[in-house]
RNA sequence: GGGCGCGUAGCUCAGGGGUAGAGCAACUGCCUUUUAAGCAGUGGGUCGGAGGUUCGAGCCCUCCCGCGCUCACCA
């Protein structure tokens, strides 16, 4: 017999099975219920009919204890060749962990006062030709289970088939999007979905990726963001609007970034970054209650409150603050570029002022903002589709909100002075001349949209991902996002 | 791209110049209330790849490949 691995032995035990007569891939297994219904609703006695993969095997001769899973549980199942028969108790025989199958039988307790399925009509649903990467576990306790990194991410099926807890963070990433859907939609907000396809890509300060579009014969981008196509609904008449979806941006990969990264994207006419402050941390700190149970968070060691009001901090007082010097806008960039050389920051690229401030602010600030806060009231040239506030022409009504040392969103009082727009567009190109591959691009029907008068507005972008990272204790990005990018795999 | 680390059986991991190991999984036998089932036995490895040093290399050296962390890049 050919035996030399375990593959092979599969393939043996389907032919066997085949052979014998067994129906292995089975169609539907119809009025199967769930295990965790088989077990809440435990009856002595009782008939049940469920579906599951075997994740252990206890043969003992003419019988046989196996663990069947299915989404909602696990439970003990009994197979004796008295109950089922010996035609059928051979099919059992060449069961294996990993095996898919459907029981049908009753409930009993056992000496060992376990709740089992004692089952009288057994079905291979799907025989698996490859063994499962399944530890051992008994209650809480966990032997082993499938923790090489790269297979956890190439092949996530094995990571959930394995990792209770890569089950739990993808369960509670779902319940943090339900949960912000239902929060919005309470609120009177509406769901839109606009292009992914953008013939300019805008609405951040990040490389696309390129695409074309043979019949048009035209280059396409990925969106960075889907803000200016947004915009152009509340110039519509759209008042209350949220898109939950993509983004794709083309640079590094990190424990941060991913190239394609889920952003809630939400706009309030007649509102400003005030309202949406309070909007973010009402959603955040709702988010909590209802998906954790309570309002903090427990982040790289650090137990966070996310309770409001959050604190709020100017850009530049937080500057000062930090490192003692001043980046005020109205210093200059030659002020600015001494900060750097003083701050010994390496700055790659063009030394702007923009580039500086975001340097500093990345470097120096960010990662001490453990605790719910928002920097707010960002210089103009790091912002260029906020408005401008009114005591002052050189910062904007921006704030970005930041847990745990992440940016977890962006947000500001939208500009809608198309005149004003237009020069923001074209100061964004002068840095692009200068080589600043990121600087936003003219949009020229965006401003003509703008020009047929966009009411005053909030606007605010949330990182989904980020946000399941902190709510799920997760330092990494590819911990989150069920298929994180990675090289592709080498034949 | 730089730095640090890792790569050994299907899975989780030991082994750090002298005959490739353990647990689980698998296979054979026994076993009809076990549960990390048990007992007895068996098979399974180009030690990521290629060179080199050595009488002898998972082990030391060089290069390469893959992965992780980190820095850079990147809201």
């Amino acid at each position: 017999m050919e035996t030399d691995n375990l593959y092979q032995q599969r393939i043996e035990k389907l032919k066997r099975l085949q052979e014998s007569g067994a129906r292995v891939y089975e169609r539907s297994f119809p009025g199967r219920s769930l295990v965790r219904d088989a077990i809440d609703q435990f009856a002595e006695g009782r008939e049940m009919c469920l579906a599951g993969r075997l994740i252990s095997l206890r043969g003992h001769g003419k019988s046989v204890f196996a663990d069947m899973r299915d989404v909602s549980g696990k439970i003990q199942i009994y197979l004796r060749a008295d109950t089922i028969g010996k035609d059928v108790f051979e099919h059992v025989k060449q069961i294996d962990i990993g095996d898919i199958v459907g029981v049908r039988g009753t409930l009993f307790t056992t000496r060992m006062g376990e709740k089992t399925l004692e089952v009288k009509e057994f079905t291979i649903l799907v025989k698996a030709l490859r063994e499962p990467p399944l530890g051992k576990s008994k209650e809480d306790q966990h032997w082993y289970s499938l923790a090489d990194v790269e297979t956890r991410y190439r092949q996530r099926y094995l990571d959930l088939m394995s990792n209770e807890e890569s089950r739990r963070v993808f369960l509670l990433r779902s319940r943090i999007i339900r949960c912000i859907r239902a929060f919005l939609d309470a609120r009177g907000f509406i769901e839109v979905e606009t292009p992914m396809m953008h013939p300019i890509p805008g609405g951040a300060t990040a490389r696309p990726f390129v695409t074309h579009h043979r019949a048009l014969d035209t280059d396409l981008y990925l969106r960075i963001a889907p803000e200016l196509y947004l915009k152009r609904l509340l110039v519509g008449g759209m008042e209350k609007i949220y898109e939950l979806n993509r983004n794709f941006r083309n640079e590094g990969i990190s424990t941060r970034h991913n190239p394609e990264f889920t952003m809630l994207e939400l706009y309030e006419a007649f509102a400003d970054y005030r309202g949406i402050m309070q909007l973010v941390e009402e959603m955040i700190s709702t988010l909590a209650r209802e998906v954790l149970g309570a309002e903090s968070i427990v982040f790289k060691g650090h137990t966070i409150s996310l309770a409001p009001p959050w604190e709020r901090i100017p850009l530049l007082d937080a500057v000062r603050k930090q490192t003692g010097e001043d980046l005020s806008p109205e210093r200059g960039e030659k002020s600015a570029v001494a900060i750097a050389e003083r701050l010994k920051l390496q700055i790659e690229g063009p030394k702007t002022y923009p580039k500086i401030v975001d340097e500093v602010v990345k470097s120096l600030v960010v990662p001490r903002l453990v605790q719910p806060t928002f920097l707010i009231d960002y210089p103009v040239a790091l912002s260029p589709l906020a408005k401008k506030k009114p005591d002052n022409p050189l910062l904007t009504e921006r704030f970005q909100p930041f847990i745990g040392g992440l940016e977890v969103g962006n947000a500001f009082s939208e500009l809608c002075d198309p005149l004003d727009q237009r020069e923001r567009f074209e100061a964004q190109h002068v840095d692009r001349e200068r080589g600043d591959e990121e600087a936003q691009r003219m949009d020229e029907d965006f401003i003509r949209a703008l020009e047929y008068g966009m009411p005053p507005a909030g606007g605010l972008g949330i990182g989904i991902d980020r946000l399941v990272m902190l709510f799920s204790g997760k330092e990494s990005i590819r911990d989150v996002i069920l298929f994180p990018q990675l090289k592709p795999e080498e034949k």
